[in-house]
DNA sequence: GCGGGCGATTGAAAGGTTTCACTCACAGCA
DNA sequence: TGCTGTGAGTGAAACCTTTCAATCGCCCGC
């Protein structure tokens, strides 16, 4: 592929030769305004807009050194949850001066990997990540080779990394217990794949309110799905459907909220009510839940704060020379709705 | 804000001299591998690794005058039509061996601006953008000064940029074709601000289909809102339900699903049964549409298509001498679903 | 034994910016 | 008058990589 060859853009030198000036000049107008008279900053504002000189970010970076941009690389770009994430990432980059750009790894690792590759490569400020595998060896590889990153959303089972998440175990006895509380004794646990962190600790806390409750074991029932989109949840319903009705539970608890609307519509089809024939609750509390065929009962995660933390902790790592890795776990919240009303 | 001074990271030139071997074998290594031995090869990949080298990309780029990254400035990433677009380019992003990178301009044509600006100095290979303003003179000011642009998901009056759009006009006949047919005889327009292309096309393919039915004027009542979020939709629902029963329309068609979601959602709190009282069209089809409370006809626009074709023209312009601007206009299809059947 | 050819490697230049020590001119002051 | 201090502007070096012409061995064929 080849550039159609413009007439290459102006550089400061072209700018300084226009204007009359040094080279050194027209980087002080760049950089150090006050340090340049009034009347020769306009001449060399006037030539910079006359030859459309656009400074080269690149070269910048490689004299000066230093990043201006700070980078999140997203798990999943269709969930709102990582959006709103961003969001608060971005906030508290803006008011730090940085800027963030965005990328997503579509729960690919080999995606994440040439992603934080990248961003490594172009000398970012710092990076941000939720990542497929919080204990792939990839995060520690791209942090030793110099760039400061921060866990988002995951933590890791070493403390070697900042990380920002929210309390899984905590958030999956919220929903059990919330279950058991409306009287339900044979419930599904929707979501996977079960390497997942997420998933596994969700599950682990649903376990232990569910022995605590002195339900039999059995009877919390583990649908395995191969990802926690709408779709998975579709599966998961049929799935849940197709099993003899002495067996079924009248309550679901999905891994997150875009299983459980795919499980909500899967049952809306097949003409199972909700909440009267099966109960669900979703986990994020994403703002589609509460506008749901059923709204949803739905785990909240403080989706903004979580990215504002994870931001200041990234930039201490990146700025504070005294910087101790911290491990920041919020608390979850259980949001009853339609869905769990009996 | 000072960066942790570590041992600043390895250079070519000390990959270099610790395989013993010049600064050019190094590149070549790295460049066009095919070209050293194989001995060597090995010799400095062992280099790399144990001094944890991580090319410099502003260096590579500044030397090499190119870069391996596409942009996309959305206009909300909160809203998932805009991430399913994301979606769709950077499928041909990847295919033609890109990176995309993403920013949020929230709406905010500073943060519009600044992100160009930002991409620009980073001399990206193209940019793409969904506007704020597409009339905006930032637009033609970034490209002129050198760098590939396509307008996403609107047009410009003037033909003098690549743009991808879905048909607005024909889209907001269809809603209301399909409200006429259903009956509805007084229906309120949902969105704004009035300002906007999207907003004023749905509107006039609103109106002109409402004309053709020979209903007055009078009686297809806009309902402005500042902006195109579910809070918006919520209010318009007040609004609405603020009206005297004698004047409030039957039927609401919204300028996208986010609103139509928040208008859903005052609607069902208010106690006004959809589509009984209230038909609801929505626009954009996103996921969510189908999963909520009352599943919404909406508007479909083919999302990925778009964003696929925005890359293709973007490509093209980077890369094609013989580059003519086009204007690709997809057509958008009316799914029907509970929200107005009556 | 020698010239040619070939693959592998080298060395220096180039790319655009920032930085910093330096010069210059001039005003103020003794 | 001569000196110092100051604000404005200068010029060259440095950042790290890629590129390309040039060099170096070495083998082949005569």
């Amino acid at each position: 592929m080849t550039m159609v060859s413009g007439p290459r853009s102006a550089s400061v030198k072209d700018v300084a030769a226009s204007a009359g000036v040094s080279l050194g000049t027209v980087s002080n107008v760049l950089n150090r305004p006050e340090r340049v008279s009034a009347a020769t900053r306009a001449r060399v504002e006037r030539a910079m807009t006359d030859l459309g000189f656009v400074r080269n970010e690149s070269a910048r970076q490689l004299r000066a050194g230093t990043s201006r941009t700070l980078a999140y690389v997203m798990l999943d770009a269709g969930n709102p949850f990582f959006t709103d994430v961003a969001q608060g990432i971005e906030v508290a980059a803006e008011a730090a001066g940085l800027s963030l750009v965005l990328c997503n790894s579509g729960q690919r690792g080999n995606r994440e990997a040439a992603h934080l590759d990248l961003f490594q490569q172009q000398r970012v400020q710092g990076l941000l990540v939720t990542p497929v595998d919080p204990e792939s060896p990839t995060l520690s590889a791209v942090r030793d080779r110099g760039t400061p990153l921060v866990i988002v959303d995951r933590t890791r089972d070493d403390a070697t990394f900042c990380s920002v998440a929210v309390d899984d175990v905590l958030g999956g006895r919220l929903a059990i217990e919330h279950l058991v509380d409306r009287g339900h004794t044979r419930v599904a646990f929707v979501g996977g794949p079960s390497g997942l962190g997420q998933v596994r600790e969700r599950l682990e806390g649903a376990r232990r309110a569910w022995a605590e409750a002195g339900l039999p074991d059995a009877d919390l029932v583990p649908i395995v799905t191969d990802s926690l989109d709408v779709e998975a949840g579709r599966e998961a319903g049929a799935r849940l459907a197709g099993l003899p009705a002495s067996r079924r539970p009248t309550a679901a608890f999905c891994a997150n909220d875009m299983t459980a609307l795919g499980l909500l519509q899967s049952a809306i089809g097949a003409g199972t009510r909700v909440p009267e024939q099966l109960a669900i609750v979703g986990y994020d509390d994403i703002q589609f839940a509460a506008a749901a065929a059923v709204p949803l009962t739905s785990v909240r995660q403080p989706r903004a704060e979580l990215g504002r933390a994870a931001a200041g902790l990234l930039l201490d790592e990146a700025g504070n020379p005294e910087h101790i890795h911290q491990q920041i776990v919020f608390t979850p919240e259980l949001i009853a709705r339609e869905s769990t009303r009996t």
